[in-house]
DNA sequence: CGAAAATCATTAGGAAGCTAACTGTCTGCC
DNA sequence: GGCAGACAGTTAGCTTCCTAATGATTTTCG
């Protein structure tokens, strides 16, 4: 489950060192890319704990968070969505949007529909598609848990001030739009060379 | 294997419209924590993509880092043992040190030596224990492939200034810090829990 | 000394993601 | 009208992680 399996980081002085031997190796990025998936790894390990506590996973959260937004009228109007679009509801839509395979999506989907959080229903118009809902069950469940959530996710944040913040979200969305582009630079060579 | 579910993150007047509904949810903070999973998530599928190329998974390749740094008496020198520690060798030291279970490195070991990347050898003084060091061949890996996956961390921090890194760096730690304790906090009650 | 406890590696079985292949339905073109 | 191709959802099988249980060995201590 963790992006980075090193219990203790290498310390500053030993990429240094290592950097005499590999001229590729730029301490400095190493360090803030090291300390990216380590922090990463320990907030999202702090989520993961709290979603297990309720026994549900962290992909299926995600599904009732999608699912919760489209119910939300006064937020989605926020949303940029005057066009009349009512958020994800078909599996596809649900699967673009979480960023995981439909497949994936309909393993999730199943899970939920088992534990009673969401409902499948067929399209009227197209017999191909169906459409997912929560079901109360499952907006209650969104209400008693999210508080504790936020609250958690607040503590995670709080020693941090709103400055610092603001500089943090600065600094990642710099590094995550340069991952982005490196991103999809490697998938179209990767196309090009399977082709 | 992605860490948050999420294509894309809710604009900052959305979280802020959330937050009349649940006071707890704190605008700012979620703002942090969505940008900090969502930069990690990029950065590590990046490297992630870099070792498949090679045949390698992330999990493997944290074993043979492990086993390499064992092997470099200059700057094991310069990580502090001078107690003539060695570094990690048998299966547990190595999940110990990886921060997966020893069932986990017994898998990841099998695929290694599989490959020939590393190689199983009894211990002489406790017949329980094995020792696992890197065949030639996993040197040889290591120094084709590390080159290449410096360059890709160096040319994901490449939008930041020394400075910007550094600022960057500092901020993350004093979250890891901070989930760090929440997570052996909840460990802890939830032990008692249990018990 | 010798039994109980701890420790090591492994095996067995489960959860959650993926890709690829399949089934049923719709669309577009002749 | 009818068939080729696109598309929605699902299924099947793989990977990699996990927890729990097992078997072999060592350590502890009464």
């Amino acid at each position: 489950m963790p992006h980075l399996l090193l219990k203790d980081l290498p310390r500053y002085e030993c990429l240094l060192e290592a950097a005499r031997e590999f001229p590729d190796l730029d301490p400095s990025a190493m360090e803030a890319f090291l300390h990216l998936l380590r922090a990463g790894d320990e907030v999202f390990s702090v989520t993961d704990h709290n979603l297990s506590a309720h026994n549900i996973s962290h992909g299926r959260f995600g599904v009732l968070m999608l699912l919760w937004r489209s119910c939300q009228p006064r937020i989605l109007a926020l949303m940029g969505n005057d066009s009349g679009m009512v958020g994800p509801r078909t599996p596809a839509e649900l699967a673009e949007a979480a960023g995981v395979t439909r497949a994936t999506m309909t393993g999730l989907i199943d899970t939920l529909e088992r534990d009673g959080f969401v409902k499948r229903e067929p399209d009227p118009t197209d017999r191909r598609m169906m459409s997912v809902r929560l079901t109360t069950a499952g907006e209650h469940f969104l209400q008693e848990f999210l508080p504790g959530h936020f609250q958690a996710i607040t503590s995670l944040m709080s020693p941090l001030t709103e400055t610092e913040r603001k500089t943090l979200v600065h600094l990642l969305g710099k590094i995550q739009q340069q991952a982005a582009q490196v991103n999809t630079t490697i998938k179209k060579t990767a196309l090009v060379t399977a082709g």
